[in-house]
DNA sequence: TTTTGTATTAGTCATAATGACTATATCATA
DNA sequence: TATGATATAGTCATTATGACTAATACAAAA
C-alpha cells in the first residue's frame, strides 16, 4: 500500500471498496471432508449455497472479522482450531452490486457441534467436498473458486505440515490421524507405513501411554497420542499419485 | 464475501475501505537476493524506504493493479516473470491516515534494467535483503512484515517448486541455478549433489546441447539449459539447516 | 472355551534419495 | 606446459520409502 507516494495525490480521494471476509470451514464427518455452507436468503444468488462471511468493520482486524462472522452466521461458538488466510479475491465483476474485495480464510474445526444457522444465516450445513468437486453443488459469486483454492491449500498443507492433527480431538489414535489424511486426500494409505512415518518424525506426536477400547468392529486397541510441538514435516508425507 | 445474507442490510451502507497493492520485487544481483524499494517523497514516513504499490482502480483487477503500479513507480517496462499474491494486510492502524487494506504480490525479475524511479516515485533502488533482515534498513508502514512474509514464501517455494528458474535468463547453466538457491537461502550447496538433483527431476530442465565459454576465473565450460515444463518438485530440494 | 474377524503394531526387503566425498574433464591463464 | 578454477561424473554409507508379511490384542460369534 502506498497512498501518498505521489505528492499531488489527495489521500482522501481514494476509490471506496467494500472489504469482506469469507471463511472456508473444514471438518471431517463420517470419514468425509466437509465444508460449511449457508443458504442465501436474499438476492443475488438467493437460495444458492455460499460461504459464511461478511463485511469487515471499520475498526476491526481481518482475522477478527473472520472469527466474528463465523460465530454470527453459523452458531459455532468454539474458536476454530486453525484460522489461516489463504487468498484475496477482487475481480471487479465478482459481485454484481458493487466493488467488493474479499479475503479468504481457512478454518479447521475438529468436532463440529450441529450447525443450525445463527441469527444472520437462513441455514447452515456441512457439505461433502465431493459434492462440490463433482459439480453437483454450485456456489454463489466466485465461491467455487475460493473453495477450490482452500481445498488445494489443505491438501498441500497435509504433505508439509502437521496441521492434520487439528482435525482430531485432543487425544487421538494414529489411525484417526490416518483417516484425516485419507479423507482430505481422498485416497487410501498403508496403515503400517503411515504409522512408521508419523512416529519417526520427532515432535509430530506425543504418546499418552493409554489405549482406546476396541472399536465397533473389534481389533486391537490403539495407543492414544496428543499433538506435538512440530509444525513442519520434512521430508514431507508424500501424497499418492500427486507426483 | 457475503453482503446480502442479512435480509435487512442495506448493501450500499458498507464501511468504505481503501484497497491497495504492494509489490515485493525480487532479483539477484552479484549473487545477492535483493528487493526493489522506493524512497517516499511525502509524509507519513517521508524519506523512508517503502514497497512500490498504490491504489487499486475502481474497475481494475488486483493483479492488473500490481503490474500497473510496478510500471508506474519503478520504470520497469518488462512484465515480471512471476507475479503471485501471497498475503493481505488489513490491520486497522497500519496506515495512520485511513483504513487501508493492502494485497501483497511477489514478483520475480530475472535481470533488472537499472531502476531509476518512474514518474510516481522519487527514487527506486534494489536493496539486499540482508540489509533488511539485519535491521539496518527499516521500512514504512508494516512493509517490514510484508517483505518478511514474501522472503519466507520465496525460500519455501524454492524447496517445492521450480520457481528458481524465473530468476535466471532464458538460457542458463546449472551453476547459475545453484547460485540462485544459494542467494535466496543464504547458504552454500554442494555443486555435485545439486547437479544430480536437478537432473534427475524430470522436466525441471531441458538441455540445449550448447555450452558457455568459461567464466572470468576459468573452469570447464558449462552446459546450457532452459526451463522445463515441471512446476512442482517432489521430493523437494531440501534446504540445509531448515530441518 | 475356542474360533473367527478386525484393526493395530512391528518387522522385512528391495529400491530410491541424500549427504559427504573423490575423481575426472575442460577450459583460461600464468 | 603447468596451474588454477569450475563443471561434471562417480562412489559409498545412510536414510526414507513402498510393498508386503507377521505378530498382537481385543470383540463377538460359534
Amino acid at each position: 500500500m502506498d497512498p501518498g507516494t505521489t505528492p499531488d495525490y489527495d489521500p482522501q480521494a481514494f476509490p471506496p471498496f467494500a472489504v469482506t471476509v469469507d471463511i472456508v470451514v473444514m471438518t471431517i464427518i463420517e470419514d468425509e471432508l466437509r465444508v460449511l455452507l449457508i443458504r442465501r436468503a436474499v438476492p443475488p444468488f438467493r437460495d444458492s449455497w455460499a460461504l459464511p462471511g461478511g463485511f469487515v468493520r471499520p475498526d476491526e482486524d481481518l482475522s477478527t472479522a473472520a472469527v466474528r462472522e463465523l460465530a454470527e452466521e453459523t452458531s459455532i461458538n468454539q474458536e476454530p482450531d486453525h484460522l489461516e488466510q489463504f487468498g484475496t479475491y477482487g475481480h471487479p465483476d465478482r459481485d454484481p452490486r458493487m466493488r467488493v474485495v474479499s479475503v479468504g480464510y481457512w478454518a479447521i474445526i475438529p468436532d463440529l457441534p450441529t450447525p443450525k444457522g445463527g441469527s444472520d444465516a437462513a441455514y447452515a450445513e456441512l457439505v461433502p467436498v465431493a459434492e462440490l468437486e463433482g459439480g453437483r453443488i454450485r456456489l454463489a459469486f466466485d465461491h467455487d473458486r475460493i473453495v477450490t483454492d482452500a481445498i488445494a491449500l489443505a491438501r498441500s498443507s497435509l504433505e508439509n505440515t502437521t496441521i492434520a492433527t487439528r482435525f482430531c480431538p485432543p487425544e487421538f489414535t494414529i489411525s484417526d490421524l490416518r483417516r484425516v489424511y485419507e479423507a482430505v486426500w481422498d485416497s487410501k494409505l498403508d496403515p503400517g507405513n503411515f504409522q512408521r512415518k508419523v512416529k519417526q518424525t520427532s515432535e509430530f506426536l506425543q504418546p499418552l501411554n493409554q489405549t482406546t477400547r476396541s472399536g465397533d468392529k473389534g481389533g486391537r486397541p490403539a495407543a492414544l497420542w496428543v499433538k506435538g510441538p512440530a509444525e513442519k514435516l520434512s521430508p514431507p508425507l508424500s501424497r499418492p499419485d500427486s507426483n
